[in-house]
DNA sequence: TTGTCGGCCGATCGCCGACAA
DNA sequence: TTGTCGGCGATCGGCCGACAA
């Protein structure tokens, strides 16, 4: 999977460690993470954090759902060992610089209406994703319109009809786009993410609205009163 | 999962050794069936055969295909044992006795055609299940028309409309059954079973056409040469 | 008796501009 | 700028009898 395209669908809070940098495990988070809230490690045994090295970060997304995670291989930085003592926030620093040193590709993330959600509805696209984002249209065409062919995390290939029309003007995704809803099983309140890479493709990324795990949905249904008569 | 449904799915040709009968296992069997056919059984240190008793018979049915199959539990029967000796065939005379014993529940199979697994199309019901499985039809109403409820080896229950119509008269199943064909994802060539139980219930159940395994498939899909113009 | 076909009607899908927030 | 709505045309699902095998 694409780092870049793997950060773009992770969002803009979300750091990765670099490889061989030095990061704290915690194993009552790892835990608690992995099997719910209620964990009982044995007092004394496990130390609370252990220093560790990265070996290796592999960026993945889950084949289902689209959801991205990855996977760090951590190495434990024996107390003998040369470095142990240094600051282990070291990383952080770290992280940040390998983090600035990479190209950033434009991208962009809307999270869906219900109209973008509903079937007979198309996609409304934010014009500044369209202008950015997606490959330069004809505005000379009337009305104009042409195809977008956009890569998801599996490397499957989708295809878009990009027009820009109504009164007043704005660019709108339709034909493909309720395939897109459907297949990917998308409801109001998840998230869309284009990407263009450094050749000009396109990507497409999803963002679910409810997680799994600990990590807590920031996204709640709210439920609308119905107008009244 | 009812062992008459159960019996009515599989079809006549399979038999089913009661429990406490003797039986033969064959290793190289099992072994190609559980494997594929080509297998290594350490030859010298694996008998051919093994002389076993049924200790348990289960009946069972795949969750996602409602294909039918049966866990038998079986004990090896020990040289010095009494009755090793005793030919070992008479497990089917037992199979056989105790299948006659066992009540033969009214039951009706039909490989469906393209007309029956079309979608837009409904079932076509043969004469004689609709009479002889299917609940008794008014004739007097016009059309004559029943709503058919059947259950399935989960014990879901499915809803058919029933109709008597057309010249010639025939019976059909119209709504609900495109719904049964997409969710059981019937192809023409797979098979339908009713039954209908000592109550008076109605059961429903299915034989793929394709099977996996080396059970070979009796059905070969046929493709038609297309009409000339 | 029953498999397949064309007709036909209603439901749904999905594209559209009109508004208004 | 863009979210939601009603309209409406095209498509599809699915029920029907006609006909023939």
């Amino acid at each position: 999977l694409d780092p870049q395209l793997w950060h773009a669908c992770a969002g803009g809070m979300v750091q990765m460690p670099p490889v061989h940098s030095k990061v704290y495990y915690f194993p009552q988070g790892h835990a608690e993470h992995a099997q719910g809230p209620v964990v009982d490690l044995p007092a004394g045994r496990v130390p609370a954090l252990v220093l560790c090295r990265v070996a290796a970060v592999r960026f993945m997304a889950d084949p289902d759902t689209d959801e991205v995670f990855a996977k760090i291989r951590l190495a434990p930085v024996r107390p003998n060992e040369p470095g142990y003592a240094a600051d282990a926030d070291d990383a952080i620093g770290a992280a940040a610089a390998g983090g600035a040193q990479e190209d950033k590709p434009a991208s962009f993330a809307k999270t869906l209406t219900q109209s973008d959600a509903n079937n007979g509805g198309g996609f409304s696209v934010p014009r500044y994703c369209a202008e950015t984002i997606f490959p330069r249209l004809d505005y000379s065409a009337y009305p104009p319109v042409q195809t977008v062919l956009a890569k998801d995390v599996h490397g499957v290939v989708w295809k878009f009809r990009h027009i820009y029309r109504g009164t007043p003007r704005r660019h709108l995704l339709t034909t493909g786009w309720s395939t897109f809803v459907n297949q990917k099983k998308l409801v109001a309140g998840d998230s869309i993410v284009f990407m263009r890479t450094e050749n000009g493709d396109l990507c497409v990324g999803i963002r679910r609205a409810k997680k799994g795990g600990i990590g807590g949905p920031e996204f709640l249904h709210h439920h609308q009163p119905p107008p009244s008569p």
